[in-house]
RNA sequence: UCCCCGCUAGCUCAAUGGCAGAGCGUUCGGCUGUUAACCGAAAUGUUGGUGGUUCGAGUCCACCGCGGGGAGCCA
């Protein structure tokens, strides 16, 4: 294995004179009279090593091997490098070939590739350079997000992947079961006879992948103050869109002691600190983006992370949009759900800078929000991102027994479901408050990345779970 | 799931119902150290699938599959 001082991004910071040995597979190869240079990249950084082999420093058997996608090992001398482009290069003295990628069928070729061609080989796009670029950014993401809670306090908590509770209502869930599909077992007798029988399930009951760790977290959140999850979550949702996957990773703190303002404040803070931390760590890479993907990724990251974000009140958001000097396809009035034209409008157009929205009606939020003082709003706050749209949820949650309870009646759920989140309320209840965060939703705004499906490894989409 | 668009060489795309094309990549040759190198030449096709209309279908029609954009749902 690579050693820490061996990788090339190590290997590019050495001095002149030194002697290295790199390992990498072969991006593109240029040749030209006396000399062949091979870009060489293990993944370590954006940047390939040059190689550069005199002719015949190498038997010609071996430097014909020497192809795009190859894996090979150089030995040779660091030198200073006499073009620009990079400051040093390694002059070859021998190559050892691990594997060999045929150029007549090697499918990544150095040429401009669609993404729609690259996801179709998820297992050889990492090799290039924009999946390399999204990969090491989301690596950099997702160390960034747990040290910004550990350097605040907050316990990691792995809530569960599998669930009972099918309670949790946020959209249509994966059944998880060992009962033959071919041969259910059914009630005999009763008044549910011919319905499934679960009692012989794995669980004794029907069970599902979870969609939000939010409720555990809540459970934690009241013992250890500060909680976040960080996990993969599942939706079987038929979402056909650059925006939905049916697996993917979201992060949800929960902060006991805290309302919706000190909830809109740490958001803020964590999505400047996890912009600023990439911004540091994989400024190449960024550059990439900048240069390739979409051309505003730098000025917005840059903008995002230094301005203050924009506060409106749901009830705000409907007048401006009232005064909107152009017609919605979905028409706009107190109490209607803001559709995506809508959400763009405020986030791209009004304030040019990301929005949290505050205080929506009751009626179209989750009954676990805090009901505010007017009786009709509740403690609710969507982040909404110029580009992308949501990119948090969240909301104060409701502390009060009796009006759980009764949000929980007035809904139509089945309050015995919910028996431990009700006695969270019984038992020291304390004010509190969370947001949840799409890891992949963050991924496409650091990146420019157009489509959901390609800033995760493996993408599962509806009709699609391959590799 | 709904609406719109698309599917032709390895990739990106042309082709009025009448001989299947180009660029890139690949191969070969050239080129004084290149940077998505450059110059010249060559090879490469079950036109997504199944039916249908027609003397004749890449092109028109039907159904199916897959992909993209938009919408809904949401993170």
């Amino acid at each position: 294995m690579l050693e820490p001082g061996r990788y090339i991004k190590d290997i590019l910071r050495q001095a002149p004179g030194t002697a290295v040995t790199a390992h990498g597979w072969v991006k593109t190869r240029r040749d030209s009279k006396g000399v062949h240079f091979v870009q060489l990249n293990d993944g370590s950084c954006f940047q390939d090593l040059q190689v550069v082999i005199e002719a015949g420093t190498l038997a010609e058997a071996v430097l014909k091997q020497v192809t795009t996608g190859a894996c090979i090992r150089v030995e040779g001398d660091l030198v200073e490098s006499p073009a620009a482009g990079q400051a040093v290069e390694l002059r070859a003295r021998a190559i050892h070939i691990f594997g060999e990628a045929d150029p007549a069928t090697y499918p990544l070729q150095k040429k401009g590739h669609t993404m729609e061609f690259l996801r179709e080989i998820a297992h050889l796009r990492v090799r290039s350079n924009t999946f390399g670029a999204v990969f090491r950014v989301r690596n950099a993401l997702s160390f960034a997000i747990h040290r910004f809670f550990q350097e605040r306090g907050f316990l990691y908590v792995h809530t569960p992947i599998i669930t009972t509770s099918d309670a949790e209502g946020a959209g249509a869930m994966f059944g998880v079961t060992t009962l033959d599909l071919m041969n259910l077992p059914r009630i005999a007798q009763g008044p549910q006879a011919g319905q499934v029988d679960f009692s012989q399930d794995f669980f004794g009951k029907p069970a599902h992948l979870t969609v939000s760790g939010q409720l555990e977290a809540e459970i934690f959140a009241l013992a250890f103050a500060n909680v976040y999850t960080f996990g993969p979550t599942f939706r079987a949702e038929n979402s056909n869109t650059p925006r939905h996957l049916a697996e993917f990773w979201m992060i949800e703190p929960e902060m006991a002691f805290c309302d919706l303002a000190g909830n809109m404040r740490l958001a803020e803070e964590f999505l400047k600190y996890i912009i600023q931390y990439v911004m540091e760590h994989c400024l190449p890479d960024l550059e990439f983006f900048n240069k390739r993907i979409d051309d505003t990724v730098l000025q917005t990251l840059e903008h995002v992370a230094t301005s203050d974000f924009a506060h409106i009140t749901y009830t705000e958001a409907i007048s401006l949009l009232e005064k909107a000097p152009r017609t919605w396809e979905f028409p706009v009035y107190w109490g209607a759900d803001l559709q995506s034209e809508h959400e763009r409008y405020l986030t791209e157009e009004t304030f040019r800078r990301p929005v949290i929205v505050t205080d929506y009606p009751r009626e179209i939020k989750a009954f676990y929000m805090r009901l505010n003082d007017d009786g009709r709003t509740v403690r609710a706050m969507d982040v909404l991102a110029p580009r992308i749209g949501e990119i948090i949820g969240g909301s104060q949650r409701e502390e009060r027994y009796d009006v759980l309870r009764d949000k929980i009646r007035q809904q139509g759920l089945d309050e015995r479901a919910y028996w431990w989140y009700l006695e969270l309320r019984k038992y020291g209840s304390a004010p509190h408050a969370g947001f949840g965060l799409g890891l992949e939703r963050m991924l496409m705004y650091l990146t420019g990345m157009k489509n959901i499906r390609d800033v995760i490894p493996f993408p599962r989409t509806p009709g699609y779970a391959e590799f």
